[in-house]
DNA sequence: TAACTTACTGACCGGATAGTCATTAAATTA
DNA sequence: TAATTTAATGACTATCCGGTCAGTAAGTTA
């Protein structure tokens, strides 16, 4: 007959990411705040006790998630960017690409809505979160709106502003999927929204002299 | 000399909005799961007991400052929408406005981001917003564009992803103030930010005949 | 196989807070 | 002004959870 003693094996190497991806599903679930250590362990088959083995405090478990999750991604996008010699739509349309691919059909799609929602009561986190992610990210847009105006491919808009516009919507595509999205029965289809938005920008990017 | 005894002064009529104002304030700056109701009475110069004489609980607490701040703004758009006569472009830029005149710029501004932030925890209280004000704005946003498609004004594009693509940026600009914006020094100028928008939306839904 | 190291456990502590209720006192009525 | 009603109070309870640590046992060394 099966024993019922709960075999404790030593995995020293294996707990840490196990543990981190138990809370970024967790985190996303249900937030931060409202997310328990000991569900965290659980998920992850250890106790809570191990989990403080591992990681100092709860915050620390947060910026963990949030470096293995976001920063490899943002690192693509920056070496697509560098290898990329065809038309800036054509840059924008594949950095949109790779976000979507490595973000949006992934476990970590839940993050930006993570972060908006914990911010204001985690600031350390949060900038942790802008200085490797969201600057990094802005910076990339950036370069491709700058390169496009520079060969008249795009008019020439202040480029700031331009960077916002132009992520707005997929970032809300993201949050809104993991916040109200619940109460819409029909759910807009991604890859038709994500086209639209393209669609949108090509031609309201659109330089006049092309 | 002054008695240091804290009056009590019945005052049953006006309760209930002070109330509902210092928790929209509290709400807006820590979340929703983050504010102590004893700070809620206090700010609202009360006791804790008094403000369970007028909510039920922490959530219809929450339910009341939603339906007291948002609704009546859908309201006056479908007022205006209702009587406006010009464009399809000009009756977006006026809906914007109205927007941002009523929310943006008032302490409302921070809903829509403490929505986003507690949706998924308290599932019923989302339903009511989106029943009453995200759907209701949609359908706004929904009728001005299918009145350029009709008129020749904008390119016929499907309306309901279209209608997500036009709102986000204008919803994700009060959702980053009141989440990462304080990572940030220096705040892109909200007016400029929806110059921008407008300008590029414009261009792109234009219709190939114009 | 005995001694040792350390990954792992889970009972426990301290602080926080949503919601309750017996009591107090302001206003009203007789 | 005495009796009555009810707005307002704040101490209290029950619960929840981040973080701790003394103890346990898995794996390693001699």
């Amino acid at each position: 007959m099966p024993t019922k003693a709960p075999l404790r094996k030593r995995r020293k190497e294996a707990r840490p990411s196990e543990l981190t991806a138990a809370a970024l599903g967790l985190f996303v679930e249900k937030g931060f705040a409202a997310t328990r250590l000991e569900e965290v362990a659980l998920r992850a088959g250890v106790s809570k006790g191990t989990l403080y083995l591992y990681f100092d405090s709860k915050e620390a478990l947060f910026k963990a998630v949030i470096q293995e999750g976001m920063m490899p991604v943002v690192a693509e996008g920056e070496a697509i960017a560098a290898r990329h010699e065809g038309s800036a739509t054509d840059l924008l349309q594949r950095l949109l690409e790779n976000w979507w691919v490595r973000i949006g059909e992934t476990e970590y799609a839940g993050i930006p809505k993570l972060m908006v929602a914990e911010a204001r009561n985690f600031p350390e986190v949060a900038q942790f979160y802008y200085e490797n992610v969201i600057r990094r990210g802005r910076a990339l847009v950036g370069a491709a709106l700058e390169r496009g105006m520079a060969s008249g491919e795009f008019r020439r808009m202040d480029i700031e502003t331009t960077i916002e516009v132009v992520i707005a919507p997929i970032l809300m595509l993201l949050i809104w999927r993991f916040s109200m999205g619940a109460c819409q029965s029909n759910q807009a289809d991604p890859r038709q929204y994500l086209a639209i938005h393209m669609d949108l920008l090509r031609q309201g990017l659109q330089g006049s002299r092309v």
